[in-house]
DNA sequence: ATTGAAATGTTGCATATGCAACGGATAACC
DNA sequence: GGTTATCCGTTGCATATGCAACATTTCAAT
């Protein structure tokens, strides 16, 4: 019975969890120092901008954010003239949301920062590595995860 | 000009952040549901576990945790029982922290568990990738990220 | 048609979190 | 030695978050 001891810096949930911890807070103080942006604010816009219009629970529902996070974002995006709503004539309880000129402008910056962040991310790992680390994450985002351990 | 359009689903912090999130709200349900334990104080557990007794500032640096967040998980753990926390004779202002028997058995338990789901998920992305992924986010969570772009 | 189930977005409330400030203790420095 | 800076752990407070409940609207089933 040669028991492999638990070790948390081989447990992958913790690994992903510090290595996200770390790269997102590192690019968080991008659109907080200098846009006063939150990162579920960030994460709205960067979806409107990237997918185009769509509801807050299509928001919600792609980034597996809760929908109630996505409504108070919203809120306060409106309320900074970032972000328009445009309620829907054949669905009533939906509203389209949309970049105003300014959050369109804030989008088009803040990418630009986004796609800069990515490079050098990318050529400090190796872009062969990091080609390879961004498809399993998004096997691992996406994808069926294995079911919990029966016990 | 051939820009490259942003693509948020191409951006490495969101995927890690995706992959983190959803890998680790899954085994969350392990430790919460069984347990009643929450991400912070399963953190400080396999802190104790793993490396052995440590402070709380120890725990803090170790995980990139806020050490007021440690702090009052080290407050809950003892007021149920399992962990202990040991003056320091020679620094006065530390104080060791140490799982108590209770600690340390529900630290077995879960361990396992966690060592099983770790095995789960290694199969499932394959285990040479999985090794390799492994490194990659070593590198993104303990090695130096590359510096914010200059504007 | 009608009844029941499900979806959308918001709010209330309890809890969690981040940040600054604090008291106490040690370290650094001159 | 004495002054200053730094570290440890805690608390106060403002904000963020998660979860349940809600009103409204659409969908499903019969």
């Amino acid at each position: 019975m040669t028991q492999r001891a638990f070790r948390l810096d081989h447990f992958l949930p913790y690994l992903l969890n510090q290595a996200a911890e770390r790269t997102g807070s590192k690019f968080e103080q991008v659109y907080r120092d200098t846009y006063g942006l939150t990162r579920t604010r960030w994460r709205v816009i960067s979806h409107l901008g990237t997918l185009g219009d769509m509801t807050a629970a299509a928001i919600s529902r792609s980034s597996h954010t809760e929908k109630t996070k996505v409504s108070r974002a919203v809120a306060a995006l409106e309320a900074e003239g970032l972000v328009l709503r445009v309620p829907s004539t054949v669905d009533r309880r939906t509203e389209l949301l949309q970049l105003t000129d300014a959050g369109r402008s804030l989008f088009v910056s803040l990418s630009a920062e986004a796609d800069r962040f990515d490079q050098e991310l990318r050529t400090a790992l190796g872009t062969d590595i990091a080609a390879r680390l961004e498809q399993t994450l998004r096997q691992l985002a996406v994808d069926a995860l294995p079911k919990l351990p029966d016990k």
